[in-house]
DNA sequence: TAGATTGTTAATCGATTAACAATC
DNA sequence: TAGATTGTTAATCGATTAACAATC
């Protein structure tokens, strides 16, 4: 079996961002080479990605951008609109209920769930429901992907909680690793290491610049 | 010269946070294998990264965990507190300002900066200051890393004035790639790629289960 | 000492890149 | 047709894993 790796499907997103642009500029072809220019891979790569989904082209002729775009919300599932939920009202589940950008990419946060009372509001436009109405409201809309915005201490159990419910894939928030049930996804965003990773590059050009002027 | 990859710079981080879980348990010192376990890599893993950094441990006797995670520490620039800046009040911006997860990495958001007059608030415990004052506080206070939590279009301009101000590492939640400056790093959590690719994974996954059953 | 663990070297694995035949 | 571009195969590169000598 050929191995798509994760890296091969992120450039497939970028991909589909960079023909959007593309097209907006009023390119109806691309050819590899210019679509590695806009991703900043090389166009081998750019070829090699699309043979590993068996996308073509024409010889010579390059891609067709919107037969392409098609092909890629295909495979991406940008073909159907998106039903996600949050765990967690709190700081961050808050500010992902009110961000814009998911909704041109077809995202759309249809309801949060929190354990305190004091967070609960059924009449917002995006609803704060008690963690209870989870389970029967994921298998109601069959809602497979969510979001976890809790503490946490509270992580691994809010994901057993939607697990159980039917998810099957969880973007995590929560600054620790959570166990998957058999056929789930998990997706870290952990803010405190990305920051610790920056730290330290940042560290090691400052100390090879002083380096460099001290040698 | 050696190579230490960026998972390597990952991975000191979560043998880091694992050190920490193994001293509250008690422990007071740790074989590369205990540490493989707990962060999920092969122990062979464990000691070729510290190898890379010159970390060593006793033939026979393991690492004493106080001195790893000291020189962790060292190595991660966690020996001193990091400030930070936010460039955007908005959702998320202001999440990250009320994230009580930074304090315990040592990491502080000093300020935050933005255009819109409406959202400037002085007396904030975190200052929201008129991005005018940027540079003066930045240059002031020996910042060198910043997040950038601005709509899109305006990321490139929020960074071009965070480089010029002397910042060396960003965060960019701008879901676009930015040019960076000579000499600066940039991490880029983009939260559609994150779930597009979750997505993409949820829908294989579904995908390979019907045709388990339909085949 | 015998047994266990490190530190390093060699082997493997997987992803990226280069090369080029096919062909439009 | 000649020239350009795809699609695929082979080469390279880099990271992970395995093996094992050194040694506590």
């Amino acid at each position: 079996m050929v191995t798509t790796n994760k890296n091969c499907v992120l450039r497939l997103s970028r991909y589909k961002n960079a023909l959007h642009r593309l097209k907006a500029l009023g390119f109806v072809k691309v050819f590899s080479d210019n679509l590695a220019d806009a991703v900043g891979v090389l166009s081998s790569q750019v070829r090699k990605d699309f043979s590993l989904f068996g996308i073509g082209g024409n010889k010579r002729g390059g891609y067709q951008i919107d037969a392409l775009i098609e092909k890629l919300n295909n495979i991406l599932g940008k073909d159907q609109q998106q039903k996600v939920i949050v765990v967690g009202a709190g700081h961050i589940g808050t500010a992902l209920m009110k961000y814009k950008g998911f909704e041109k990419e077809g995202i759309k946060i249809v309801a949060c769930f929190d354990i305190d009372p004091a967070k609960l509001n059924k009449n917002n436009p995006i609803p704060v429901l008690p963690l209870d109405e989870l389970k029967e409201f994921v298998k109601d809309k069959d809602i497979k992907i969510g979001i976890i915005a809790v503490p946490d201490i509270a992580a691994q159990q809010a994901a057993e909680v939607m697990f159980s419910a039917g998810i099957k894939g969880l973007l995590n928030f929560a600054p620790m690793r959570l166990k998957a049930a058999e056929d789930c996804v998990i997706n870290n965003v952990n803010l405190e290491l990305e920051l610790e990773n920056l730290i330290y590059y940042v560290n090691v050009l400052n100390k090879a610049k002083i380096g460099k002027f001290a040698v």
